[in-house]
DNA sequence: TTAGCGGGTTCAAGCTGGAA
DNA sequence: TTCCAGCTTGAACCCGCTAA
C-alpha cells in the first residue's frame, strides 16, 4: 500500500494523483477497482477482506496492433490524395458536395460512419483506379507504405516510382469519373445491395473503450477503429463476455477457461498452494470471487 | 458504514521509424 | 544493429454515487 500514493502522506508529490502503479493488480483488486500493492502472500486489500490474493485473470498485450503505422500512413496519404485532387480539378469539390446533399449522398455519409461497412469501403477505395494511380506500387492492403510521404512532400515521387505529374494523370481519371457521375446523377446511389453485408458471426458488442477521452481524440481519423475491428474479429468465437463483471472487453468465457495456460496463473497456484488446475475449479473460484454465476457454458460442472 | 461499481484520469507496455 | 522518441492501447486506480 506504500507505493500507491493513497497513503503516501508525507511525500506530498507535485501531482497528488501521480503514483507508482502495480504492473498487474490481483484479481480481487481488479474486480473491485481497488489499488493493489502486490503484497505477499496477500495484498493489502485482500488481507483486509480476508480474500485469497490470486492472479488468474488473463492479460492482453498493450500497445498498438501490428501494422498500425502502415495503416496510419495509408490513411494520411489517402487524405493527402483527396486534398491534392480537389485542388487540381476545379469544380470537383462542388460536384461532390452537391451529391452529398442528395438523399443518396446522405446515405453515403451514414455508410462511411458505419464501422461494419468501413472495411468494404476501404477495400473498394484500394481497388479503385484512382487509388492505383496514386499508389502504383501498392498491393492493396498496405498501399500507402510504399509511397510514404510522397504525396504530401512531393520530393520523392520519382524515386518511389510515382509519375512526376501525378496530378495530371489522376485528374484525367477523376474527370472521367466526374463526368460519368454527372450523367448518372439521378441514377447514382450506393445501391443498397452494393452494401449488402451478410450478418457477421461476431455476436459481441463493440469493445467498450476504457478511455473515452482517447476515443474522442481519435474519432476524426477512425483509423484505430479499423485496427481495433481487426482485433475484435479475431475474437469472434466469443459468445459471452465477462465485461460486465469487470473483465477486459474482449475477454470471454473461453479465455476464462484458458487461464490455466497462463504461466503467471500456474505460478500463483503454486505460490498459494491452491489447486485450480481444472476448468471446473477455475470456474468455481471466479464465481466465488465475484459472487455470481456465469450462466450456461460448455464447462458447466 | 461499507461494499460494489461506473466513469474518468493516469501510467505502463509495446510497436514503429529514424538516428547513431 | 542498437537505442530512443513518439505514438497508441491496455490496465491500474481515484473519485463519487448508490444500495444494502
Amino acid at each position: 500500500m506504500s507505493d500507491t500514493g493513497a497513503d503516501a502522506g508525507s511525500e506530498a508529490p507535485v501531482n497528488p494523483r501521480k503514483r507508482k502503479k502495480a504492473s498487474r493488480a490481483c484479481d480481487y483488486c481488479h474486480v473491485n477497482h481497488q489499488p493493489c500493492d502486490n503484497g505477499k502472500p496477500r495484498c493489502g486489500v485482500c488481507e483486509k477482506h480476508n480474500k485469497d490474493c490470486l492472479y488468474l485473470r488473463p492479460t492482453k498485450r498493450r500497445g498498438p496492433q501490428k501494422g498500425y503505422r502502415t495503416a496510419l500512413n495509408t490513411y494520411k496519404e489517402s487524405a493527402a490524395a483527396w486534398g491534392a485532387v480537389l485542388g487540381a480539378i476545379p469544380g470537383l469539390d462542388a460536384l461532390i458536395e452537391g451529391h452529398l446533399r442528395t438523399d443518396s449522398g446522405r446515405a453515403l455519409l451514414k455508410t462511411i460512419k458505419d464501422a461494419s461497412q468501413q472495411d468494404t469501403l476501404i477495400s473498394r477505395w484500394q481497388q479503385s483506379t484512382v487509388f492505383k494511380t496514386f499508389f502504383p506500387n501498392s498491393s492493396g492492403g498496405e498501399a500507402g507504405s510504399t509511397v510514404a510521404g510522397s504525396v504530401a512532400g512531393g520530393e520523392d515521387a520519382e524515386e518511389e516510382g510515382l509519375p512526376m505529374d501525378i496530378f495530371s494523370s489522376t485528374s484525367h481519371v477523376l474527370s472521367k469519373l466526374a463526368s460519368q457521375q454527372q450523367q448518372q446523377q439521378h441514377r447514382f446511389s450506393p445501391a443498397p445491395p452494393a452494401f449488402d453485408f451478410s450478418p457477421t458471426q461476431n455476436h459481441m458488442a463493440p469493445p467498450k473503450q476504457a478511455n473515452k477521452q482517447h476515443q474522442l481524440a481519435r474519432e476524426p481519423t477512425s483509423l484505430s477503429d479499423i485496427v481495433a475491428k481487426d482485433a475484435a474479429r479475431s475474437t469472434s468465437h466469443a459468445f459471452q463476455t465477462l465485461a460486465p463483471l469487470g473483465f477486459a472487453p474482449n475477454e470471454t468465457i473461453a479465455d476464462f477457461y484458458d487461464m490455466g495456460s497462463n504461466p503467471e496463473t500456474n505460478l500463483s497456484n503454486n505460490d498459494y498452494g491452491l489447486d485450480l488446475g481444472t476448468d471446473a475449479d477455475q470456474r468455481v473460484y471466479y464465481e466465488l470471487l465475484m459472487g455470481r454465476s456465469f450462466g450456461d457454458s460448455p464447462h458447466q460442472p
